[in-house]
DNA sequence: CCTAGTTAATCTAAGGCGAAAATTAACTGC
DNA sequence: GCAGTTAATTTTCGCCTTAGATTAACTAGG
């Protein structure tokens, strides 16, 4: 409520204006200078002028003309994608995944390093990453200096402390809590950046895979979304205005640790009747195994929800049933989301959630649409996510676009 | 993720300043001009501008100086709490509050008038509205051309499309749904600002409660929070750096009907195991008179809950099992309020709630330490609310207010 | 009483910015 | 080859903020 702390002079105007310009480029694709004036509200004098300096920086480009219709054809610029790189990280349960992107997030070059056994320290962490790095820059043939930094996603929570959290103002960072790894209060964005000679920012890796459906995937153009991801665990992304809802401390969308069932299954968190413990892939395979009176091995889980899958396919009675229960608890605590959130589309997503997704989706909007509230229930679509499980590293990359973008294209360099 | 719609040329630099001047007047209370620049990151000169055009708009006035601390005495400038007066409106269950404010909200003068029984036609509400405001206008000596608008409260839910809907900018509007009194998409702003002869915004009643504690009650100067509500209907208002949470249609924070057991009892929404089936009063009633083996007439709910506080109060065995109950469920259900919105506070109000609290808080907050993550959990704080049940009234007029601040103290008129 | 010191507020350039209007550029179509 | 049209740039102009100087209003100490 207090006074907003951007622009004061005439001079932030300008910024303002130049970030506007750059927006449009960016997320519009390439666009005459007079279209670009016209989509910012910005007099075609300014918008000309905003476009000089961009090109001038090396953040935009002109690029090719449209067809004449009558009159002067039209040059449209846009940004160059050479301009600088990107690199995105995602840290999983079991690899590490280095991609490095050009300024448009095309992918340039991958590399992942498993991430072996044993302990695993953030030293050790660190030096994987780097790693990573290292060999998807070199591949891509990019030098330190045309990367403007690292995003990186984290299968921990990244708490950060509300102050300097804001979203476009780019101060995000914070300390990963990892209790499966032992990890507490880690701040391994500091650590990252020390080893990658870059900024680095670090968030959540459920929230940078809703960035990348919301930027490119299934939420483009939709204001408010929730990405629903389930895999070994459960989690949910938040998207509203187009950015991930964070609440106090970036703890927001713990989905899978609401309760579905009260006094329910235990769950790994320390809780009882968790929704994960019911539809992450481990609770899934659990109340299978129950059903079937078979007790399998799955060290490999995602070979167990694929087989799980197919028994569906075949019609087989218990897994069938299991099924039911899963579309049922997840229906429950869908509606519950767009009881609480009153999304425009929710987006399913996660490794499991995609395996078992022909199976599940009709019967949970069928129990969703049964327990949420009817003008909500009705405004609601569901939607397949359209990036595949991949998208962490991506999405990763969108937290420095933002913060680029957010400066104006760092005009300052 | 479009280019921001506000502020472009040098002439709206001047209006930003503005806005954000008066803003630091409304809530921070009277100042010096160069503590105002101090505030507001802006020059001494530009305030001293600013501050004129306010005082020559009769929005600002001088108000005393401070002692001397050896120089010059600051004069202190505060918002002319005579300068307009602001209307809210609380249409409640039973019966129309109207009250009238200045245009800090001080309240001038209230005027309450009974629903009576019958049909409640949106034409005979509006009369009935119209009266009360009449009333209460007369009483403070109010002349019509003095009100700004005034900010209406409704128990239905008040949906509004994603487009025009934004916060600062003004335009909201919506269409009143209560499923209890037949009503459906009616356009109640519409008819009263033609009842009353003044701008009108509606919204839900519970919806601007929440603003009137995050105003001037317990939310205050806290930028993340949740208003749990508890009455005869269960609800809850989010509010996020310091703004409503609405989701694309103004349908969030439906927080009486999450689902907290599966194929539960039946709520009045039509569907099973809702919070409010269990926590609402009617609920808590017929879960005593259950336990108790007693059926009693509670015709009037406020009394039963009265007596149901007396009984536990007593420490008689079947109404200590029901609150037990009650805060379990309330429990869980807060768990998952923090779980996904994760908050700074959690503030409790509701006539229910407000007379079950002493007995409520303590049980309800151990329960959901046991169901929330941990660091969402160790950073959120209960509270009583600060502004008992009827500031209903005052949280609609804020919506006013706040479109004033957001005008710049309407220069234009 | 008077003067130096201090803080508050205002006044006075000076420079930057964007909008509108005029101008130039680059086409099409007859 | 000339009118018509659309795109982009240049020019002019008014507005705004800031920095710095100035004025205002006080305190404190001799």
């Amino acid at each position: 409520m207090g006074p907003s702390p951007t622009r004061r002079t005439a001079r932030d105007l300008r910024r303002a204006n130049r970030i506007d310009v750059l927006r449009q480029l960016y997320f519009g694709g390439p666009t005459s200078r007079l279209e670009i004036a016209r989509r910012t509200g910005l007099s075609a004098a300014t918008v000309t002028n905003v476009v000089a300096d961009l090109i001038a920086d090396g953040v935009a480009q002109e690029a090719g003309q449209l067809m004449s219709e009558g009159g002067r054809p039209a040059v449209l610029v846009r940004v160059d994608p050479a301009h600088r790189a990107v690199v995105g990280v995602d840290v999983g349960e079991t690899a590490v995944k280095a991609e490095v992107f050009d300024l448009t997030l095309n992918a340039l070059a991958t590399a992942e390093l498993p991430l072996g056994g044993g302990d695993l320290s953030p030293g050790r962490l660190v030096a994987l990453v780097g790693r990573a790095v290292r060999q998807a820059r070199e591949q891509a043939g990019v030098e330190i200096g045309e990367v403007i930094g690292a995003g990186v996603g984290v299968p921990g929570t990244v708490e950060m402390d509300g102050a300097g959290m804001g979203g476009a103002d780019g101060r995000r960072d914070g300390f990963v809590h990892a209790p499966s790894v032992g990890w507490e209060r880690v701040r391994l964005s500091g650590l990252l950046a020390a080893e990658l000679g870059m900024d680095v920012l670090v968030d959540n890796g459920a929230k940078t895979m809703g960035r990348a459906e919301a930027w490119f995937g299934a939420g483009r153009g939709v204001r408010h979304l929730v990405v629903a991801l389930i895999g070994t665990g459960v989690g949910a992304a938040v998207v509203t205005d187009g950015e991930v809802y964070r609440g106090a401390g970036n703890a927001a969308g713990e989905w899978g640790h609401t309760t579905v069932v009260i006094d329910g299954a235990p769950c790994r968190c320390g809780a009882t009747g968790c929704l994960e413990a019911y539809v992450g892939a481990p609770g899934i395979l659990a109340r299978w195994a129950i059903a079937s009176g078979r007790d399998r091995d799955w060290s490999d889980e995602r070979r167990g929800i694929e087989e799980f899958a197919a028994a569906v396919g075949r019609g087989e009675h218990a897994a069938v049933a299991v099924m039911d229960d899963t579309a049922r608890y997840l229906g429950v605590a869908t509606a519950n989301l767009i009881n609480l959130f009153d999304p425009e589309k929710i987006v399913i997503g996660g490794w499991a959630g995609l395996v078992l997704e022909p199976y599940l989706m009709g019967p949970t909007i069928e129990e969703t649409r049964r327990h949420a509230l009817a003008p909500a229930a009705r405004r609601v679509s569901f939607e397949r996510c359209g990036l595949g499980p991949d998208a962490v590293a991506l999405g990763a990359a969108t937290l420095i676009v933002e913060r680029f973008l957010a400066s104006g294209g760092a005009p300052s360099n």
